[in-house]
DNA sequence: CCGAGATTTGCACGCGCGTGCAACATTGCT
DNA sequence: AGCAATGTTGCACGCGCGTGCAAATCTCGG
């Protein structure tokens, strides 16, 4: 501990310490392996005595594993993304595998230097959260043995592992809610992102409420976020006629619409307004919004890559698509039932 | 591209293909090195055609740089903390460092763990956001080399840099604030998580109001977070006489507490109830909250982060504490100034 | 006390890479 | 042409570790 050799410690230098060869120390801290108790103690006690710790990266370098999984996101500072974060992560961990995080603003060119660093730094898996890295670039890290997982980016790329949410049941779903509520003019607020899996909520909202032959309002108004939901709102309640019930794709979309609509429109929630939105996070319980929406399961998504990487990757069939139901959670931003009509 | 190995190209079949050493490969892609500009391209010609990454793993074993950098971290959910998690990492990555994150419950052993970790894979640095590494651990990651670096968790130890926030001039304009809004009952949302940067900001509002011979409520109602507000909203508003300025040493607790304010006591905001959040986290600007807080300069921070990590390590002092100033955000939760006294 | 079997230990090799060193090729100048 | 200087290439070694193999040690019954 009194080193100040300003480098790590080497196996060699706790055999050294020990008495024993550079062999028991690897074979003490590897399992399975077999030692002797009287070396495995002189080994541990040096071991402490020297601070040192087993080199993972050398490990993984004639071992096939790294346990390096590589989480590509970007937005990481966004409720949903960093739940989603939070929760794989601490899932990893508890299977003996570590997370690298590589950030990026989700440009191509981005995404793909994204993934060529995992392929850099051996990563056994890669996980997509945002964005679309291109077929060429996945091939190249399924070929070279790892595994790839795309989470709701749901362009069913094959090759890669797909983890989806179903997101048309969801979207007539919210129709249904809103239609219940007695709702009369709806109106849709997306983003301009358009990822699959954003349009598959929209489309099928859409698409129930076409077989009811009612239609829908649809905004686009920029990126998919707060300030977004806010500029929706100014436009929908700024014309004529106003929506009496939104639904959201994206429950950031639906806080800062919730918002405009009370603060600059005056529009009660829900007596005048039904909102829905989607994804659950945190601040969608909070007393302000005690929002309406559909809970992503991502404890289950979790588990289930956990699984994967369990698995051997070779039994599994490669290009495999794996989809959850997301659950609605009812609060109280659409309103219980009807109206009655003279009301 | 074609190869179905199942595993990792290594640059001895680049070399083999290319037609040239693997030493050739190797200089290829190692900036500085002579070569020619024939077998320059023909080696580049190859690895694209195999797939070729240069293994980051491998070049660090004798290299001393791994490039690697742990963030341990805890609450990884919560919006400060996504914030930080994502302004870091864009910042590491664009020095040519790669992110490593360890999600930890905050609990020592936890923290412990996390630690070895990060000597486990050689990383360069180590930057703990959240939990109190144990000063025997911090001194095995220095004896070996690491970087440590402590971000808000002002304990001062020696040996480590640390990062910290001037909570203290903080608190006092906190209470300066309240105090110019005519805020006579005042009250302090706190927290029991008792760390020493968000006592520093409780402390330092204390001793401000007690010089002016003013007494403080401190509600400690659990950890830090909205619930937490909630509830201590709950009582502080059940009582006789209740709070006209709040000081929330967290924003997190001050959007809870003024939920609860409004939502359940019927109070307006700013007008009976000023209150003052602590870290700007994105909700704050929130039509909702439009909280006044105080911003940690995060892109500052990040930006030192980057220049220790670029600089020697050896020329700089090894017990270095650097402090940033928190810069108040004016919004409207906060009375503009003291209402007449007749109203 | 002896020997067969079980266990432990050390040696040596390979994982993929960077790099010093010497051999080799190229260039430019007299 | 001759020669020095410059540029390029390949060899071999080491980075820290796991592990197969054979030598060494131990165990235990006879």
């Amino acid at each position: 501990m009194e080193m100040r050799e300003r480098s790590f410690v080497t196996a060699e230098e706790v055999a050294k310490l020990a008495g024993v060869s550079r062999s028991a120390v690897s074979r003490t801290f590897t399992d399975g392996a077999s030692v002797s108790e009287g070396t495995r103690k002189k080994v541990l006690q040096a071991a402490e005595t020297l601070g040192y710790h087993v080199n993972h990266l050398a490990r993984g370098l004639s071992h096939e594993r790294s346990n390096i999984v590589c989480l590509v996101v970007s937005d990481v500072s966004t409720p949903y993304q960093a739940q989603m974060i939070d929760i794989v992560t601490k899932k990893l961990q508890s299977v003996g595998k570590i997370a690298m995080l590589i950030n990026t603003v989700g440009s191509a060119e981005e995404v793909a230097a994204a993934m060529r660093q995992t392929v850099n730094y051996r990563a056994e898996a890669v996980i997509v959260l945002s964005g679309t890295p291109s077929p060429s670039l996945i091939a190249t890290c399924l070929s070279n043995g790892q595994r790839v997982i795309l989470i709701n980016r749901d362009d069913q790329l094959s090759g890669p592992t797909n983890i989806v949410v179903q997101n048309g049941p969801a979207g007539r779903e919210a129709y249904q809610l809103l239609k219940r509520a007695g709702c009369a003019r709806l109106a849709i607020v997306s983003s301009t992102a358009g990822t699959p899996s954003l349009m598959a909520r929209e489309t099928a909202f859409i698409a129930a409420a076409q077989e009811d032959g009612r239609d829908v309002q649809i905004m686009r108004t920029g990126p998919t976020g707060y300030a977004t939901g806010a500029e929706a709102a100014r436009q929908l309640f700024g014309r004529a006629t106003t929506p009496d019930g939104i639904f959201c794709i994206t429950d950031l979309l639906a806080m800062g619409c919730m918002d405009v609509a009370r603060d600059e429109f005056g529009i009660m929630v829900p007596d005048e307004l039904s909102i829905i939105g989607f994804d659950d996070i945190d601040q969608a319980a909070w007393i302000a919004y005690n929002l309406t929406t559909f809970r992503q399961p991502l404890g289950a998504i979790a588990e289930h890559i956990a699984s994967l990487l369990a698995s051997d990757g070779s039994t599994a069939s490669a290009n495999e698509t794996i989809s959850f139901h997301p659950v609605p959670v009812w609060r109280r931003s659409v309103r219980p039932r009807a109206p009655r009509s003279g009301e």
